[in-house]
DNA sequence: CCTACCGATCGGTAGG
DNA sequence: CCTACCGATCGGTAGG
């Protein structure tokens, strides 16, 4: 039925798998028995499992990458900038959650310059988003007095954490989830008018 | 120089090794080396190699469990529970960083019953969490229109991603992170003496 | 895409 | 705690 190029089915596959299961513990002939193949028939395809893992990464941190990188270099306000940025987060880990899992959990078991390579978009994307949080400082939506990298990385565990309780199932849209997200930020990290609220939380604690 | 039973220095390098490169890709012969061992010396030691993850999860899971029950218990005043959680629950985590990587990670290498209870003691944890967060909004302490559910998933998102940015060497100490984590919660999730500002934060977004 | 096969390594046991 | 060894499985290749 489906024309999906065979190759594009071998990284799908794997990506549902190694998400299950983890890497190291999926086999290339659970891979191929998934397929309806013989193990030695996915080497005309692919020339390695790490080959296959890249593919998934490579993938997964292009869509972040692409989502962000626009963003970041237009002239939105830096509070619709920060809600974009959420927005396009979640709908790339909701969008493919397989992959989103396999990203967050398997990169580890990329050798050498792939491993490398992969640090280096994820540490670009944590650049753009920690450059966006700081230019709402900037602007006065976010608390200037804040600590840009502690509020950066309270973002990431929020958006980042996603892809560990999302199901597709579930009561809330990606869009909807990433409006909540988004309005707890904007509260928990956000400028008052009166500082006096945000103190004296500060101190109750 | 040591006297750490042999048994305790295994489970020790295991949650190392497990949490640097994950539990599939660490052999028991790596295990031994590291211990300076032959790999068939460790069976006088341990049954086996999945007996060494459960015993590097089941410490863990019992360690975040014994820290919440007396605060779920306790008569503190809401307010001093949700503190005491987040406290208790950050010094889990970078009390040993291994050992709680391994927890986030390699739980799903368990099988059959293990698996069954640690899931089990997993849900129980996350149970206790969220009656904290029902008897924060029932006191007015965090904002009573907010979904329990989804601010418990909140916290833990923010409590649990710790074990992927933390440094013992960092700026902050583990009662800083944890100052700082409750603060934030506090705010985001909070009510507000006046709601204006609350229902303005989520109308702009 | 298959059959047939490779050397390496896996977790684990026997027997001291 | 060691040497010696087990069957099973691993990723991958040769050759069609």
């Amino acid at each position: 039925m489906s024309s999906t190029p065979r190759k594009e089915q071998i990284i799908e596959t794997a990506a549902r798998l190694f998400s299950q299961r983890g890497y190291h513990a999926t086999s290339m002939r659970d891979l191929a028995r998934e397929l309806d193949l013989k193990g030695a028939s996915l080497y005309s395809h692919i020339s390695g499992k790490e080959e296959i893992l890249w593919l998934i990464l490579e993938r997964a941190a292009r869509q972040f990458l692409d989502a962000i990188e626009p963003i970041a270099a237009s002239d939105m306000p830096p509070l619709e900038k920060l809600r974009a940025a959420i927005r396009s987060h979640v709908r790339v880990v909701t969008g493919d959650l397989a992959a989103a899992t396999v990203y967050f959990h398997e990169w580890k078991a990329l050798q050498g310059e792939r491993r490398a390579q992969f640090l280096e978009w994820r540490r670009r994307y944590e650049h753009l988003l920690q450059g966006i949080v700081e230019e709402g400082m900037a602007a006065g939506v976010l608390d200037p007095h804040a600590d840009p990298k502690f509020a950066t990385l309270l973002i990431l565990s929020v958006v980042n954490w996603l892809y560990q309780w999302y199901r597709p199932e579930g009561p809330l849209s990606p869009d909807e989830i990433a409006e909540r997200f988004t309005a707890l930020i904007l509260d928990g990290l956000g400028a008052r008018v009166g500082e006096e609220t945000a103190d004296a939380a500060y101190q109750t604690a």
